[in-house]
DNA sequence: CTCACGCCTAGAGTTCGCTCCAGGTCGAGT
DNA sequence: ACTCGACCTGGAGCGAACTCTAGGCGTGAG
């Protein structure tokens, strides 16, 4: 067994403060209670770790902290409630479907501003009255 | 010249809220001062309706309200600006190049953990003790 | 005439996800 | 003996992006 982790150490290997490691505890988003030291400090473990950084991933691609709550809470309840956790996690994959195409629309719209004013200031200055990109096309 | 069109009409095309259409002018996030009729009520051309597009679909790919209204003020100030305008754009498709990189580790993350559990589901039971879906694939 | 409706303003309230503070404990180093 | 740094708690505070409320106006249908 590794050596238990101090909440500084598993903020820095999370990314998270250790603010948020208080906070996230407080909100009930780790499987197991957090283990103490004789004098009340937090020992992590590396499944906690683990577990952090699942949440830290599920969180940058947009799910709610009340949502990886819930996902915890199906987990810390043990067997049984498989069907729950692939529907949680079915419609997590289609909201980040979503983003991505929102992200893709976006990107394309960037992309042809970018464009527009790359040709722009390359001297193909099409006479019109500057405003946004856009409408440099219409001259 | 197209007829004008009300802050409801707005609302509905733009799947903004009359709220937060109004909250976005607040904000400065409008080019133009909105027009108003002889009764003090808001009156959008189409140019503003293509404008509040582009504000969402910047939005929904993460450019804070902040930083719109930025690049509104560099539309606004008019030619001359060009670079600025397109060092934002610039900054902004690298965000979106690094959001689409966090979607897809989650949406792999997700990917795996959904075989696992449609395995589990499936009767190919391995036996271990089942916490998130990770904790199969150790047996 | 009255009623509903859509709009107006200023400003308060809400949700989310932290972030920070005050005040305190402990252990190691000088 | 003293100080420093990392940790503890409970609770306040914050920034973003809306969202809603109160109170009021103008117009059109019944």
């Amino acid at each position: 067994m590794t050596r238990a982790l101090t909440i500084g150490e598993v903020a820095e290997r999370t990314d998270l403060s250790v603010h948020a490691l208080r906070f996230y505890e407080r909100e009930g988003l780790l499987v197991d209670e957090v283990r103490r030291s004789a004098n009340g400090r937090r020992l992590y473990s590396e499944d906690d770790v683990a577990w952090l950084t699942t949440c830290t991933w599920l969180r940058s691609s947009g799910m709610p902290l009340a949502e990886i709550r819930r996902y915890t809470d199906l987990i810390r309840e043990g067997r049984g409630n498989e069907p729950e956790r692939l529907a949680l996690l079915r419609a997590h994959r289609e909201r980040i479907q979503e983003q991505r195409a929102a992200l893709d629309r976006c990107m394309s719209m960037i992309t042809h501003k970018l464009a527009v004013y790359e040709d722009h200031l390359n001297g193909v200055d099409n006479g019109c009255i500057v405003r946004d990109a856009e409408e440099f096309e219409a001259g």
